[in-house]
RNA sequence: GGUGGAUUCGUCUAACGGUUAGGACGGAAGAUUCUCAAUCUUCAAAUAGGAGUUCGAUUCUCCUAUCCACUACCA
């Protein structure tokens, strides 16, 4: 069904044509949009890669249209066991779930199907296909065979060098060095069939300007002089390179959008040439070329190092590699997806209004490619973080109660917390929190008496005159008839409890016109160890009566005071 | 070196060729409270430089500077 509107659409768009040129974006406008986010398996993901994967989600998604998970892996010698696993892991944290490419359990489809007309979907497994395209371009006169060794060219290189030069496989370089277009024909054909280190190279056009349109970039134009005579196919291990797998897989996918990485713009004459090459121009994806993640501080992009130098995580999950080296990830840094998918879709667009604050659904609606910026990003850990406080605001005591247990177990082993308890806590420090992870240090003298109290405390609240009257208000609590967490009735009935106790102190100090300040910080530092934490009524509350006049007289003693 | 790309507060960014150049993060100050945090209010903070086009340029053009990417039988 699909096919045959596509045929209709093609046949009547290339009808029509407008000064020779095609009306090529009237044929593409009619198909179904498809994009595909297509990582190499050489190491984890980073955040720059989940952006990329990000953004084109977004896209496809806006579109109704499809997102394509293919895995790039013709580099056999950089391949890195576990990393396809990686990425699409990572990819399901942030939401992002890929319409073709994997199952439902998470595997790259490899036996076409008709869900996965596509499949294999990991270029290895399209090994055989790519050669008859590359025999196809020097059939044609778009490519030759290449029989220089990589010492050769490496002298080359080192040669021009030295001159301050660049070595360039060219228009130029092609007539002296070894390949079919140099050799007799016979000596070539014997090369072939003897010998596997010779290469297929894209014959690049002499002196042709390529005009090119970006979507976020606009109009480039490129010198084909400029170009090098990329290999395409290497006889070697049978693999394509990188250029040709990917314009024959768009292609063959039917991707109508190339959402990715600026380091590919130098490279996209080549991939024009190459549609051009196989006539495949009238279905030609449009491009869009991503500004790169740049490092919070100085310049360059972002690097893993950086993470570990500056202290924030690089990559979405965290990752051990084979020399048992760990990269921390957001996950386990206790982001939530929300928030990294959230933060990275600011970090090089922005919807032109000042919200910044958008669900996955929120910015499916709102993306856009024109919207996008053309200069690099600095990552920024600070926003990172507050967008992590944000969504921890959103949450319920419940969640917020359910997240923090496992900390707690960890923490007070053995002891049991009512649900209400952990939740009526929650609610009052969620606040005061960027992450989680954060809860335990501003809250655990709820759970366990201080050990210590700090000097610096002691010395400004411990007068004489102080622990005189704190010892008067010991003799007030416990004479009061107080309600706290197991004795009122539940969340509703806190405020009022803890308004109860609060009135009932404050009034008492009022009373002897003791000073507000030193009696309340005076009972806090007893009760948490130093001068910080929740309003004292709240503390009271929470504790209850037993345990706050314990931590005390036990502070009075430990004080010899 | 060559080619391409980029350039607005410290950072992320907004601004049909006409705005006191706006917002957010971070920073500072104040308010508040029993401390800390949170909150609220306020403040500081930018169009890389130079020409040109124009009545008028952050916006368009050119030059310079700076930065980034690419310059592999890696992706």
């Amino acid at each position: 069904m699909e096919a045959t509107i596509l045929a209709v659409t093609t046949a009547i768009c290339t009808r029509h044509k407008i000064n020779g040129r095609h009306i090529k974006y009237n044929i593409m406008s009619e198909r179904k949009r498809r994009v595909r986010f297509a990582p190499s398996p050489t190491g984890p993901l980073h955040m720059g890669g989940v952006r990329t994967a990000l953004y084109n989600y977004l896209y496809a998604k806006q579109a109704g249209g499809d997102f394509i998970l293919r895995i790039e892996d013709t580099d056999s010698q950089r391949f890195v066991p576990g990393v396809e696993k990686y990425i699409i892991e990572s990819l399901k944290w942030c939401g992002i779930y890929p319409d073709e490419g994997v199952d439902a359990q998470g595997n790259v489809v490899d036996t076409p199907s008709e869900r996965h007309p596509h499949a294999p979907y990991r270029q290895s497994q399209r090994k055989p296909i790519y050669r008859a395209y590359a025999e196809e371009l020097v059939k044609n006169g778009y490519a030759y065979y290449a029989f220089d060794s990589a010492q050769e060219l490496d002298a080359r290189r080192k040669e021009a060098e030295a001159n301050k030069s660049t070595f360039i496989y060219n228009y130029q370089t092609r007539k002296e060095l070894r390949n079919s277009l140099t050799l007799p024909q016979e000596e070539v054909k014997e090369l072939l069939e003897t010998t596997n280190n010779w290469t297929i190279r894209f014959k690049n056009p002499e002196n042709r300007i390529v005009k090119m349109d970006d979507l976020i970039r606009g109009h480039i134009e490129m010198n084909t002089n400029t170009l090098d005579d990329k290999v395409l196919w290497k006889a070697a291990d049978e693999l394509p390179t990188y250029h040709l797998a990917n314009i024959v897989d768009d292609h063959l996918m039917e991707i109508t959008e190339v959402i990715r990485g600026e380091e590919w713009l130098p490279s996209l004459p080549l991939h024009y040439l190459l549609y051009e090459a196989f006539g495949w121009q009238d279905s030609q994806p449009r491009f869009a070329h991503l500004s790169l993640l740049l490092k919070p501080d100085g310049k360059g992009k972002l690097s893993k190092r950086d993470g570990d130098r500056l202290g924030f995580p690089v990559f979405p999950l965290k990752w051990v590699n084979a020399e048992g080296e760990v990269s921390r990830g957001y996950r386990e840094d206790g982001y939530y997806p929300e928030a990294f998918v959230n933060m990275l879709a600011l970090l090089g667009w922005n919807p032109g209004t000042e919200q910044e604050l958008f669900t996955l659904d929120e910015l499916i609606n709102s993306f856009s490619l024109d919207r996008v910026i053309k200069s690099g990003a600095k990552f920024n850990p600070d926003k990172a973080k507050w967008f992590n406080q944000e969504y921890l605001r959103k949450r319920t005591p419940a969640q917020l109660a359910e997240e923090f247990a496992a900390i707690l177990a960890e923490k007070v082993p053995g002891k049991e917390f009512s649900a209400d308890y952990v939740e009526q806590l929650c609610a009052l420090i969620k606040e005061r929190a960027h992450f989680v992870a954060d809860f335990w240090d501003i809250c655990s003298y709820f759970f366990v008496a201080p050990s210590e109290y700090a000097e610096k405390d002691v010395n400004k609240f411990c007068t004489p005159e102080n622990i005189e009257n704190i010892k008067k208000v010991y003799a007030f609590i416990d004479n009061l008839e107080l309600k706290d967490i197991n004795s009122a009735n539940g969340a509703a009935g806190k405020d009022e409890a803890v308004h109860h106790i609060e009135e009932a102190l404050t009034g008492y100090i009022k009373e002897n016109e003791w000073k507000m300040g030193a009696v309340m910080n005076t009972l806090r530092l007893f009760f948490v160890g130093e001068a910080k934490g929740l309003g004292i009524a709240d503390i009271i509350y929470f504790i209850g009566k037993e345990e706050a006049l314990a931590r005390i007289s036990r502070a009075l003693q430990k004080l010899g005071l």
